[in-house]
DNA sequence: AGCTCCATGTAAGTCGTTACATGATTCA
DNA sequence: TGAATCATGTAACGACTTACATGGAGCT
């Protein structure tokens, strides 16, 4: 259910198309909740059902034989945004595709538990890395989302916007940096093994 | 897809009952992939149905009035595990409601961001005892399932199934410390935040 | 004329959740 | 006799994926 409330918080900044809206998760909302564009619209809908934003239809170009929606939020949807926040939600339960495979990696040869781990290890580098970037950028405050998001919220506020943003970055920098080192061990922990010749192959 | 799969990899030390599977689930893999019975009920059918496990109906009881069903890997179901063990995934792309909250926190006040990383540090230190309880187990080798999975394994392999599953159980402990730190951390920037007075309330 | 971007959807299907439903067995 | 446990499912629904589908706008 994160995925409306992200529309939400993503509106909270100004109206935005559902195209506008795909495009944002791409640069940002995509780092800790991925969608298709084709579920942004389908729940835009949603929302639009339930009141909690207003679509306006828009001319698109000069002879305008084109139209987009432009969402805003209504009270509703401003309040179900506070209300979100401040709502502690049950964590779902573990499914971690990677650990049920480490966990039965006797099953296959030493060279592809080898490459699991390399492939892990690959995967959480490049998202450290697309972390570190984002991270940067949102210090530097130089992400147009954020700026929009400045533009519409006392000066005061700004540096705790900024923080929590950088914050919850950091931790997935963090995260990635866990899942490196996991990786690490596995790899080391194979050459021990095929060492001892404890495995055939 | 790792339903399917932990499924086959339970099965591979031994015939189960989709009982039975259910009850392990909750004691071992239900730590890295959680699933219902119902779910598991309805997999346990459609492998057989693919062929990759055969059911036995085993009367249950002296009068033998009711029923249940063994499984029991066939070849197919073998190679199936193997494969998938060999088989490097994609891993998902992200999807973690904590993080899209904390980005947003400044929707709500102190209190409330500050109620979400004590939920999130209790969240990951239950879970973190929880694995450690279980690693200790592993390495002791006192796990029925561990032991029925030796027990049909050559002894020069006992040491790689064994380090394997400590090795993922231990990093599922690091993952959680990170997240213990990053909660502290996240707490630590409220009190930072709310003496500067940044925020309203 | 053709390419890229803008813009918005629908449809079919999978995976998973929640709730409902049933009945036998075992043991105190 | 009653409670816990064994045992197996179905039904409805929600979230998400993948593929399909369409067409205008802007630029070269």
């Amino acid at each position: 259910m994160s995925l409306r409330h992200a529309l939400l918080a993503l509106l909270e900044a100004g109206a935005m198309t559902g195209y506008e809206l795909a495009k944002q998760f791409d640069q940002s909302v995509a780092y800790v909740w991925h969608a298709q564009h084709s579920q942004i619209y389908t729940e835009l809908r949603k929302l639009e059902a339930e009141g909690l934003v207003v679509a306006e239809t828009l001319a698109r170009g000069d002879k305008a034989l084109a139209t987009k929606r432009a969402y805003t939020l209504t009270e509703d949807g401003e309040h179900e945004l506070r209300r979100w926040v401040g709502d502690v939600e049950e964590l779902p339960a573990v499914r971690d595709s990677a650990y049920v495979k480490a966990t039965y990696l006797e099953y296959g040869s030493y060279q592809e538990a080898r490459a699991q781990f390399r492939a892990h290890r690959a995967h959480y580098e490049a998202l450290r890395d697309r972390y570190e970037m984002h991270v940067d950028q949102l210090a530097r405050r130089e992400t147009a989302l954020l700026r929009r998001r400045l533009a519409g919220a006392p000066a005061a506020s700004h540096d705790a916007i900024v923080a929590y943003k950088v914050h919850a970055y950091r931790g997935l920098i963090s995260r990635a940096r866990t899942e490196i080192e996991w990786a690490n061990r596995g790899l080391e922990l194979i050459d021990r093994l095929s060492d001892d010749g404890v495995l055939p192959k």
